[in-house]
DNA sequence: ACTAACTCGTAC
DNA sequence: GACGTACGAGTTAGTT
């Protein structure tokens, strides 16, 4: 790796200068500094062939250097307005392309770059600056050389240990004391009056240093030199100072981010074209697919040198292959107050699963694998096995550290070890927390990011076996080990990152209090499961197969020809072709024929309404129908989900396989799914759900009168609303009224547009926006309340739910009208959704804890945002109800009162009747 | 044969 | 030009 150095503002000058006196603007809008600085940072990166990239900025305002010395840089006018303007925009622009660059507060950019030459030197990574500035060429060494941009044309001076002595006379080292007695007329430093170039060179000839030449003052000959350097000796040392760069700054050293492989023109695309700057841009673009080809080049080659170079740590993964180190490891480990753990099986799925080893790493740097079985066959007893995990979970105060260690809890659970771990912390949970919009928190991607370290893929590990399809006991124990331990290793290590940064960023007690005992909670629910009646199930596809054959013989005939039905693009061409209906809408890549569209063109032609059917039925099928069935497990005959604790952005979960969050309900032939789903024998169901949860989380944040108001009379919400923007008593509220203020209350919710709302009520967009103005006159302090959490949004670039969960807003600044607006509605909602997650993931804690301490037998078995549902035996049903109502009324205390409504049924259907 | 993008529809 | 958050089925076009 080579890491190159910009130096932004230095550029930027060069091309702002260089531009002074030429027109160069576009729609009345500056852009010669953008222009010229990418212009020289493309050519910069073609001749250099660059891949990793950094670009520093100088903070702007005061520095550090002006607590020193306030006259420092006084004789520079301010930044022309245009100038900030335009470095604005710049950095916008390299931000959207994926370029990293930094800045902080009270530091010069020469700061930042002095910091991480000093980070890539202590990892022997070589670095290359390209600046102007003088000042760092004090950086200089055998792997680090100063590139200067010369003249107009793209030709730079490399600037090496050599070059700096030939042209300054002295070592780069000394650079430093050579400006302090020099001084440099374009930055400022005074230097020793009456010392120039000359003197100072010759000075730091005879002598190493500045400190070195006041210590031996007596040993210099000339007099009216001795003079000047003691008249001077303030001025030197302040000069020194002034020239003296700051290399401990707290900013990241990530050099693997830097890459330019991740380049990413699309999102930039927009920006660009703003600034009308498309000839650079579509450099970029070529820029970015030749990346991607070298990337995919790359593949197979690189793989095998960092298979390699992770192998060479061999030395301190242990690989355990007897009972008496295993119990060393146990007794060595159960005095931790805690350790890294991982198991390693022989499936994704944590309920089919069987362990083949695991591994455990105790923060030493040390890590140890536990092999069951290998290629040779077993190494250990199951029932050694299983006491030694018992051993190493039976004290509950040790924090047990994994990496989505749900995963390895069901595993345990399923093994029957008797001693789970109580307190834990997850590596993976934690990443999302501290940054909920990324979309990959494996382990893998999690090491790259924050250790800058790039593991064993368990991709690699076919190569090894030599088989695709692999089972994890055909590796070979060394290697087994190394991957195997280095997981381990790795959670521990992001531990000790994420411990530090969760109390930085304020997310400690969402973190410890509420997600790490949630994990373990859903642990419990997704191994408890939930009975499906699968006759009902296969009876009512086999129904609907019969009668999905019928209805495709009617669609046929009325078409006067077959074609497949689930084919979007199929269809448009019997609608829009041959039956002449008009369009629409629009999609990327044709016209659309979604629900709405055939709604409307059901008016025109009897061929939509039968499609509209036949798409419900067939949906019904596909993905529920056919899908569940399969899904029961072998042994337990239980449906048993997975719920993601790190997918969404707002903090809410998601569950797969199956997605029991959108089992139908709606329709009666949908709604038939959910009766299939029961309880166990002698236990019923308790379903427990909130009632408009989100307005009133909206309620108590904005503290508008009317709303709370409403919520405390406990009459129908959207009946109240509909009253109030039509000026009208509750009784005369007509049906339609209600609906359109229902629309209006969720509009709030997901920071409405007219041009939605007047889609979504098949209005004018005129008549949608005089709804919308009349609720917020009705509802004011909502507004107030909206425009609040923008701002704020704004001036943190995140924002907060009730519980302190963080949701970054990367692109809340953008100019992008679209994109913008699109970061403040997601700002809103995300507080009110966000919010809604915190508070029912709390009565869930509640609801376990309570539960577990009345000795009661009942359970979790499901949440749907707003929605509980729990197992019980019947005798214990309406305890459990009660508990449930309770629990959840009072979960976070609110200023509005939260209603649940709660009801016990033998199906999960029943629980709606 | 496998993948990724697209469209569509289900839930809250 | 799309009011928020998800998961997943099926089709189709592109790659191996």
């Amino acid at each position: 790796m080579h890491i190159h150095i910009i130096d932004a503002l230095s550029i930027a000058f060069r091309a702002y200068y260089a531009h002074m006196n030429h027109e160069f603007s576009f729609q009345g809008k500056p852009t010669s500094v953008i222009f010229g600085f990418l212009n020289t940072l493309l050519t910069y990166i073609q001749t250099c062939n660059v891949q990793h990239l950094i670009i520093a900025f100088d903070s702007g305002g005061k520095t550090i250097r002006h607590d020193i010395y306030d006259s420092y840089k006084q004789h520079r006018d301010a930044a022309p307005e245009d100038f900030s303007e335009q470095i604005h925009t710049l950095r916008r622009m390299l931000d959207a392309l994926g370029i990293h660059s930094l800045s902080l507060a009270r530091y010069e950019a020469d700061d930042i770059i002095a910091t991480i030459v000093h980070h890539a030197m202590k990892e022997n990574i070589p670095c290359s600056i390209f600046s102007s500035d003088k000042d760092l060429t004090q950086l200089i060494n055998s792997s680090v050389k100063l590139l200067r941009p010369l003249g107009k044309g793209a030709d730079f001076e490399v600037l090496g240990v050599n070059e700096v002595k030939t042209k300054w006379g002295v070592e780069a080292s000394q650079m430093q004391d050579y400006l302090a007695l020099a001084g440099d007329a374009s930055d400022n430093i005074p230097g020793v009056r009456g010392i120039g170039k000359v003197s100072a060179q010759k000075l730091l000839h005879q002598f190493a240093s500045l400190k070195d030449i006041y210590q031996n003052i007596e040993k210099i000959q000339s007099n009216s030199i001795r003079n000047k350097l003691l008249q001077g000796k303030d001025s030197a040392w302040l000069s020194n100072k002034l020239v003296a760069l700051y290399n401990n700054l707290d900013i990241p050293f990530t050099p693997l981010q830097w890459s330019l492989s991740c380049l990413h023109t699309s999102k930039a695309q927009d920006l660009f074209f703003e600034y009308g700057i498309t000839r650079i841009f579509s450099t970029f673009e070529t820029l970015q697919h030749s990346f991607e080809k070298e990337k995919k080049n790359k593949v197979s080659t690189s793989k095998v040198v960092e298979t390699n170079t992770a192998l060479h740590r061999s030395d301190a993964y242990k690989l355990i292959r007897t009972q008496k180190e295993l119990d060393k490891w146990i007794q060595r480990i159960t005095n931790n107050d805690c350790f890294a753990f991982d198991t390693e099986t022989d499936s994704k799925n944590a309920m089919q699963a069987s362990l083949i080893g695991f591994s455990i790493a105790d923060g030493s740097g040390a890590a140890c694998y536990v092999p069951l079985r290998g290629p040779q066959g077993a190494v250990f007893h199951t029932k050694y096995i299983q006491q030694s995990l018992e051993a190493l979970f039976q004290n509950p105060h040790t924090t047990i550290i994994g990496h989505n260690i749900k995963y390895d809890i069901k595993v345990l659970m399923r093994m029957g070890i008797r001693y789970l771990p109580k307190k834990i912390f997850d590596t993976m949970v934690a990443a999302w927390l501290l940054d909920s919009t990324r979309h990959n928190y494996s382990i893998d991607s999690a090491a790259e990011q924050h250790l800058s370290y790039k593991t064993i893929h368990f991709h690699d590990l076919e190569k090894i076996v030599g088989k695709k399809d692999f089972n994890f006991s055909e590796v070979p124990l060394p290697q087994a080990c190394q991957y195997a331990a280095e997981d381990a290793d790795i959670t521990y290590q992001l531990y000790k990152v994420f411990q530090p940064l969760l109390v930085k960023k304020e997310l400690n007690d969402i973190f410890y209090n509420l997600e790490m005992p949630l994990t373990l909670l859903l642990s419990k629910m997704e191994y408890q499961g939930m009975n499906l009646q699968t006759g009902r199930i296969r009876m009512q596809s086999s129904d609907l197969a019969q009668y999905l054959h019928t209805m495709e013989k009617k669609i046929y005939e009325l078409c006067g020809k077959e074609f497949n039905i689930n084919s979007p693009r199929q269809l448009q061409d019997i609608l829009f072709n041959e039956r002449k209906l008009p369009v629409i809408k629009k999609t990327k890549t044709g016209y659309s024929t979604d629900i709405d569209t055939l709604r409307i063109l059901a008016t025109h032609d009897p061929l939509p309404e039968h499609i509209l059917h036949y798409r419900m039925l067939s949906k019904l099928r596909s993905t529920y129908l056919e899908v569940l069935p399969n899904l029961i497990h072998p042994i337990t005959g239980k449906i048993h989900t997975t719920f993601q604790q790190t997918v969404t952005a707002t903090g809410r979960l998601s569950s797969t396989t199956p997605n029991l969050q959108n089992i139908p309900i709606k329709s009666l032939e949908g709604k038939k799914i959910r009766y299939a789903f029961t309880p166990d024998k002698d236990w019923v169901f308790i379903g427990a759900d909130y009632s408009q949860i989100e307005l009133v989380v909206l309620a108590h944040f904005s503290q508008d009168e009317t709303l709370c108001a409403a919520f405390r009379s406990g009459q129908d919400i959207h009946t109240l609303t509909a009253a109030s923007i039509f000026s009208q008593p509750l009784e005369a509220v007509s049906t339609e009224h209600r609906r359109i203020a229902k629309a209006i209350n969720f509009g709030v919710i997901y920071g409405m547009s007219a041009f939605r709302l007047a889609n979504e009520l098949r209005i004018t967009r005129k008549k949608a926006q005089e709804f919308i103005q009349a609720y917020f006159s009705r509802y004011s302090a909502v507004q107030q309340f909206r425009q609040e959490i923008i701002e704020e949004a704004h001036t943190n670039g995140y924002v907060r739910t009730i519980k302190g969960r963080v949701r970054p807003l990367p692109q809340i600044s953008s100019n992008n009208h679209q994109v913008r607006s699109a970061q403040e509605r997601i700002a809103l909602n995300t507080i009110i959704q966000g919010s809604a997650a915190d508070i029912i993931k709390q009565a869930m804690l509640d609801i376990d804890h309570i539960l577990t301490q009345e000795g009661l037998q009942g359970c979790l078995v499901l949440q749907v945002h707003d929605e509980l549902l729990a197992e019980s035996p019947q005798n214990e049903a309406l305890k459990c109800k009660t508990l449930l109502i309770q629990s959840m009324e009072h979960a976070v205390p609110l200023s509005v009162p939260l209603r649940v409504q709660a009801s016990i049924a033998k199906s999960w259907g029943d629980l709606y009747e």
